[in-house]
DNA sequence: AACTAACATTGGTCAGACAAATAGGCAATA
DNA sequence: TATTGCCTATTTGTCTGACCAATGTTAGTT
């Protein structure tokens, strides 16, 4: 019979993954605490009975996800990391920019995306925003109003913009959710910007948004993103169209690699 | 003069840091292409001038971000990874694990986020959604009803309830800003359901949202969620305040470890 | 007391070797 | 013919042992 042996459950999986795997679980479920010290990489590796190249492969898979650090010298050693805010805003970030640049998500659905979630901060911005961030959108507004600002510095401040408004709804699990979504869009909006966005438009906007905020007007905050946002998707509508042809062209050496590369696996 | 030197520009990260920086950036700017091999280990080691444990080394913090994969033998080597969408599920849920256990968020927090996300997924929802995805919706509620399932059967699926109403909004980006917030809950609810949950209420409440899709009702589906998460929050603080001198004694042996540790960081 | 130099500890890198997986070719066998 | 076993080349996985580099400690010197 066909049922008899249990092909599965085979340890296929590597020494130094399996090792960062245990790590990574005593971390997780708190065995080690935040700034806590490993063992000594020797010691680590007596422990597993590996060799200590094991261990730092082991170990650089935990360092690359920001969950140890380590320096050297009598004091030293690996320490679990406690990551900051930050940090963890710019992985997320990395891993939306990375799904946008393989064309997972579409632009217009990034678009309606961040419509949702940034509404829902407005909602709750209007209740809970501080002077201090009201003078920081406003120091953004100032910014993109300088006729001398390049394109990507225009651009990076429009991201400074909605994180602030992000910010104002004072809730870090929804901050966490945003990142991701509003910081995807930066390098696509800087590719497709330089043509043809209105400034004047986006800084009218801003405006309005700040000024809903700041006499706590869910209603005018609202319908001013709405309208951000709608003039944003019909730039975008606007850039596809126009950019088919170009497109096309700057699109064709990459078909051409992947076609040579060797895709054994 | 004091502008003559250029203090700053020292490279005193890893090799193996840089190197991984370089092959991330290739990838990220198409340089390499999806599943294209990269060069063999001995070959990268040659090209960078490093050994190939430094390599090794590099290549296993891109192995962590799920950036690579890599394989033995003749047609073997490491390729670049389309990261699947189930993958970047679970690392953003990780990092939210992550992000809870550390005492980032406030459940209250999430729950917040979580109803303002899963809101907007609603009134999408109510125009998008498919049959098949109502079945599947069906089918979490008959497996809820299942007096006999694990409370942690109960919670998966609870999760799973919430996640298939997320892609009813048809949107891969509000999914994935979803994605965290949601499975971060889990292990956090798992803790508490045990006692407080009233099983036939959040029954009751996916019905309605259930319901409310089929029917097209935005305002339903939106009262219904709205409702369940009111049961969780009140839950929440009922958990909260009546762990409060168990909190206690559990944490005890956290405190300990924390004095034992070496902080000398 | 303050500075200096040697020392010990620990992570970072290197070199070379062998083990293990895997594809392809080749021959023996039913 | 089709299957099986075996050999070989290639590439990653792991080990060993060594030395380098950073850094806190400590003893010694001024």
């Amino acid at each position: 019979m066909s049922g008899a042996i249990d092909y599965r459950g085979l340890v296929t999986e590597g020494l130094a993954k399996q090792i960062s795997e245990k790590i990574r679980a005593a971390i997780l479920e708190g065995r080690l605490q935040v700034h806590e010290r490993l063992p000594t990489e020797e010691e680590l590796a007596t422990r597993f009975e590996v060799s200590r190249a094991t261990i730092r492969e082991a170990l650089k898979r935990l360092a690359a996800q920001n969950l140890i650090r380590s320096r050297r010298g009598p004091a030293g050693g690996n320490f679990v990391n406690r990551p900051s805010r930050e940090e963890l805003r710019a992985t997320l970030a990395s891993t939306a920019t990375l799904l946008v640049s393989l064309g997972e998500f579409d632009l217009l659905q990034i678009a309606e995306a961040r419509e949702e979630i940034e509404l829902a901060c407005c909602r709750l911005a209007v209740e809970r925003r501080t002077d201090a961030q009201l003078e920081a959108l406003e120091r953004e507004i100032d910014a993109q109003r300088d006729a001398t600002l390049a394109d990507t510095g225009f651009c990076a401040s429009d991201v400074r913009f909605h994180r602030v408004l992000v910010e104002c709804a004072a809730n870090p699990a929804l901050e966490f959710a945003a990142a991701g979504v509003i910081e995807a869009l930066q390098p696509a909006v800087n590719m497709i910007v330089f043509r043809f966005r209105d400034r004047r438009q986006v800084v009218g906007q801003h405006e309005r948004i700040r000024r809903a905020l700041e006499n706590r007007d869910a209603e005018a905050a609202c319908a001013a993103l709405r309208a951000y946002m709608q003039a944003l998707r019909t730039q975008y509508r606007e850039a596809q169209t126009s950019r088919g042809a170009g497109a096309a062209r700057q699109s064709a050496p990459r078909a051409a690699a992947k076609s040579r590369a060797h895709r054994r696996a």
